[in-house]
DNA sequence: CGCCCGTTTGAAACAAATCAAGTCTCGTGG
DNA sequence: CCACGAGACTTGATTTGTTTCAAACGGGCG
């Protein structure tokens, strides 16, 4: 995974306090809820397998604030601030390493360097969250979805999960998770869904997506690329 | 400022190191461009005025990420990427106090504590966003609007900057900026602030917002109020 | 006084939500 | 091996919240 050029590179000494912090390395099944909202929260790196970030309005509806594919940190605000201000939950079957609680300030105290991975870490997840806030107030159902599909299948080529020689990569989402994600309806995302396959832009079956028509989609997100930042893989 | 219980308590040497990283303070005038997207972004802190952070699509549609009030950091993911992901303009006239370039690496090396202040600044802005991401994707117009009104007042009560005696604080908003900040269209805005008035929830003339139903506005807002953190004022 | 910006009001059009069946797929158990 | 059931997906009709367009109103300011 380290080997991914997204990722800071890290001295020996480095990566020898990393693993002095690293504590638990568990498997866990699909469906599984890792982190309760509310709840003190472990950091952990997502080492295999997809989840979601979400939170629950109190009448039961649901937001996805983010997916989370291999390599992406769970509970970095959570491990922050004491107490995790979201759920997160488990799409697939998969593998995460956990740290001690202490971890944060050790790595603090060690080098300073790992203090600017630290923070680097989390304004990305702010930009991220910046660019869901302008999708979600700003634009319409086929740009957010095209958005969506656009920002993940960025982030898995990046981590050399796509399908070789192909524009394809896993996706095992339900229409309901891309609802609750996109701020959509389940029957509204398929409308749209039937739209963007009909138009030659993608097809999606079964766990596989399969894009025919990067610029268009592209154009239809009305995203401004952006290179991705590379970032702190604990 | 600095005696508000909602900012951390720094030591008389961290206090010092504050003020050598300082640069300078400048007035800026209302409508001021402060931050421009994709720029270099200096940190700085907003000392006096109100301000919003917003990002444009290239078709002009504009969403408001986040307002800002006095206390608040600007620029802070700018610092730390190295480039800024959204505008900053001002709405009022104001203050800022802004930073050496290297501000960031310095408080780093200097105190460990430091790391532990602005990670735990840059948790709470992506606590905000997530909360904005709910309302954005899962909630009515109504919700949304009482959302914004409920933490700005929130946010100035913190600060001192509510009228003494009353429920009410200065909202030098237009409606068309209340309707990019919540994914709306000003003509909505407006219908929806007149049902607020008529139920007898708020009212909001001129500049000024006063709440005459704090509970039924936490109501409407459907949020699970949550403490404000205590955060580091630079 | 008149102009400009923001607010208010109204009517019509639209995107998306809601409600309701119906179909497909896949895993399970008989 | 096939019938069954549950979850996901598809389709269609209808309703609603929100947008769009347009015009009038108001108040602060030069």
């Amino acid at each position: 995974m380290r080997i991914h050029p997204q990722f800071r590179r890290l001295t020996v000494e480095q990566r020898s306090l990393v693993a002095q912090v690293l504590r638990s390395q568990k498997s866990v099944p699909e469906r599984a809820e890792i982190v309760e909202a509310g709840s003190p929260a472990t950091l952990c790196t997502l080492y295999e397998g997809w989840a979601y970030r979400y939170i629950l309005l109190p009448d039961g509806r649901r937001q996805i604030v983010d997916f989370l594919v291999p390599g992406d940190t769970v509970g970095l605000d959570g491990a922050i601030l004491g107490h995790a201000g979201y759920s997160v939950a488990m799409l697939t079957s998969g593998v995460l390493c956990c740290f001690a609680q202490e971890t944060l300030t050790t790595l603090l105290k060690a080098n300073h360097e790992f203090g600017e991975h630290l923070l680097a870490m989390a304004a990305a997840e702010i930009r991220t969250l910046e660019q869901r806030v302008v999708a979600l107030g700003r634009k319409s159902a086929i740009e957010r979805i095209a958005h969506q599909f656009l920002d993940l299948y960025r982030r898995l080529e990046a981590i050399g999960k796509t399908v070789p020689g192909a524009t394809s990569c896993p996706l095992p989402l339900t229409q309901r998770h891309i609802a609750d994600a996109t701020g959509l309806t389940p029957t509204h995302v398929n409308n749209t869904l039937q739209q963007l396959r009909s138009d030659g832009v993608l097809s999606l079956s079964g766990r596989l997506l399969t894009i025919h028509d990067l610029p268009r989609l592209q154009e239809l997100a009305s995203v401004t690329a952006r290179a991705p930042e590379t970032r702190l893989l604990l």
